[in-house]
DNA sequence: TTAGGGTTAG
């Protein structure tokens, strides 16, 4: 009685820990913070029956552990981990699964084979799903060498996966010293010793055998096939099918996720009419498409600007294949239709999709939004952020409010972008990169350099903020927040500096990119400034107050032409425009 | 409840 009125049962709070363990926006942190509260609690009971039905058990510890992995914490899966005894629990195979996890969020590559060692090690029965994990996180490494490998030994009925996954490491390591030396940072090595013991012997030790044989199944070949897939490997993702196909082990035949991944594959390479035929096949031989394999091939059609089999498309499957079109075939359509410049078509399937029941979500919000925004419309692009601020089921994002930025910038509205960016702030966003990136643009094209110079203030304000929460301040004040500026931001800020002559801004930029490791496009400055000012301080008829004044300017201007290499008063040589010159 | 497939936002 007492402990309900406190604390869940612990199914209860490990289910919700499952899910915000990979949920986007915070949801692992938040999961850790729901682990912390509870076994505090729960730890706080001297009598232990009194919550024993709220105690973690080896599943919610894999949940919060799960949590930590996708933030790529070590440390705190080496503390939780480390607590797991004191509830009187046990690793399980799914811990080490999840460690597999953790050593790919790390990229620590080379640790892989010392989880699976272990869990051979402590006797821990082997399960199909550690070589899911292990194959999953070899693939995300791209190293599908050593995949195909273990595929190919696992087929042969071998059990020396372990040593496969050595000779992979020492490959790596003979290829790449210093990589594998970048890699092994101290805190890294300290918590996976911990985690892994049987690292402090490493490779000295005989590579253990996998307790039995596991023959690859459809997952195992389908991993790999997306490991070609995101390489590009569409001859490679085919053959994978036929071979899938022609093995007898019925685990092994591909399924309608096999078959999803080669439509993937196809429709990225922009085969469509190949996508269609594995559809057909697919039906053929009853293994049936779903709403993915659909969406995907809707994706397909859009990309290749053929809205008309898009539109085609979504009627047979609602009309056929009795395949309900669900909002992300909607955002497709509406993205497609922005493809081929139709922001009255967006507009239209916006509208369809609302017809039918079917709720927008922000995406397609922003996706609408977009579709005024680029076509110069911005006045309904805000109008559809209106309607995004009203619906309750969706919440206004950054991306939302940069949409708005980006509408009003296409067209050079930089007061108007201004004003956006102030309500953004009023409202607890702080502009990034692409805030800002929009509005450089809007201040290009509306010729308003001076507005380039407050930016750029703002901007470099914001890049020497260094480390994470120094926030202080208003929550509109964004101005302590960290930002890092990328090239296009920098150089649509330079450009415009060096067109409007303001030389000695242009250097403080581009100096700021190459400390940063961003080569400056010295070529096209060249061209403007040949173009531009090549003739600037010239003018023989200026008073001689005037010419006083452009002195600074003049020196700036030489120190911007000696940065640039051009031939300048450096030198102490005379340079004029020559019109062959101009293509250097 | 870890591990294979899809969409969107500068």
């Amino acid at each position: 009685m007492l402990r309900s009125g406190y604390l869940p049962h612990v199914k209860a709070w490990s289910a919700v820990l499952s899910r915000l363990a990979s949920a986007p926006d915070g949801g692992p942190t938040l999961a850790l913070k729901l682990f912390d509260t509870i076994t505090r609690r729960v730890r706080r009971f001297s009598d232990v029956t009194m919550v024993a039905d709220s105690r973690p058990d080896t599943a919610a510890f894999n949940n919060v552990l799960n949590a930590c992995a996708n933030l790529g914490d070590g440390k705190m899966f080496l503390k939780l981990f480390e607590e797991m005894p004191e509830f009187g629990l046990e690793p399980d195979i799914l811990t080490y699964n999840i460690m597999i996890k953790l050593c790919a969020r790390c990229n620590r590559k080379d640790l892989l084979v010392f989880v699976l060692e272990r869990v051979i090690e402590k006797g821990i029965p082997l399960c199909m799903t550690t070589l899911h994990s292990l194959v999953a996180a070899y693939v995300g490494f791209g190293d599908l060498e050593t995949v195909e490998r273990m595929v190919q030994a696992m087929r042969e009925g071998r059990r020396d996966l372990c040593k496969i996954l050595r000779e992979a490491n020492l490959e790596d390591f003979n290829e790449d010293e210093e990589n594998e030396i970048l890699n092994s940072n101290q805190i890294g090595v300290s918590v996976f010793e911990k985690l892994l013991p049987n690292l402090v012997q490493g490779s000295n030790r005989e590579p253990p055998l996998l307790p039995k044989v596991f023959a690859p199944d459809s997952r195992i070949y389908t991993t790999l096939m997306k490991g070609y897939m995101k390489q590009g490997r569409v001859t490679d993702t085919v053959r994978m099918l036929e071979a899938m196909r022609c093995q007898d082990d019925s685990k092994g035949q591909p399924d309608h996720i096999t078959y999803t991944t080669v439509i993937s594959a196809l429709v990225k390479a922009g085969s469509m009419d190949p996508a269609r035929q594995v559809l057909a096949e697919m039906t053929r031989i009853g293994v049936p498409a779903n709403r993915f394999t659909y969406n995907i091939l809707l994706k397909g059609y859009c990309q290749q600007l053929q809205i008309d089999n898009a539109k085609e498309l979504l009627k047979e499957m609602a009309d056929d294949v009795n395949i309900e079109p669900d909002v992300v075939s909607y955002n497709t359509l509406i993205d497609g239709c922005i493809l081929v410049d139709d922001s009255a078509g967006a507009l239209a399937f916006f509208n369809e999709m609302r017809t039918k029941g079917i709720m927008p979500t922000k995406i397609s919000y922003t996706t609408l939004m977009k579709a005024f925004a680029l076509s110069g419309q911005p006045k309904l692009a805000n109008k559809v952020f209106d309607e995004m601020l009203k619906d309750p089921r969706v919440k206004a994002d950054l991306i939302a409010w940069n949409m708005l930025v980006e509408g009003y910038c296409r067209l050079g509205l930089v007061e108007e972008a201004k004003k956006v960016i102030q309500r953004m702030k009023e409202n607890g966003f702080h502009p990034d990169v692409a805030t800002y990136g929009s509005l450089a643009n809007g201040i290009s094209l509306a010729r308003k350099p001076g507005e380039a110079l407050l930016l750029w203030k703002e901007v470099k304000e914001r890049w020497e903020v260094k480390g994470e929460g120094g926030s202080s301040g208003s929550d509109s004040d964004s101005s302590s927040l960290p930002l890092k500026p990328d090239e296009e931001l920098l150089a649509t800020l330079a450009d415009i500096c060096v067109r409007a002559a303001f030389f000695q801004k242009a250097l403080e930029i581009v100096a700021c990119m190459e400390e940063n490791g961003i080569p400056p496009d010295k070529t096209k400055y060249k061209k403007i400034y040949v173009e531009m000012h090549s003739r600037m301080f010239s003018s023989k008829h200026a008073s001689q107050a005037r010419q006083d004044r452009r002195r600074e300017r003049k020196r700036a201007a030489e120190a911007f032409k000696f940065w640039l290499g051009l031939p300048n008063s450096y030198y102490g040589s005379e340079w004029r425009l020559d019109p062959g010159d101009s293509d250097c």
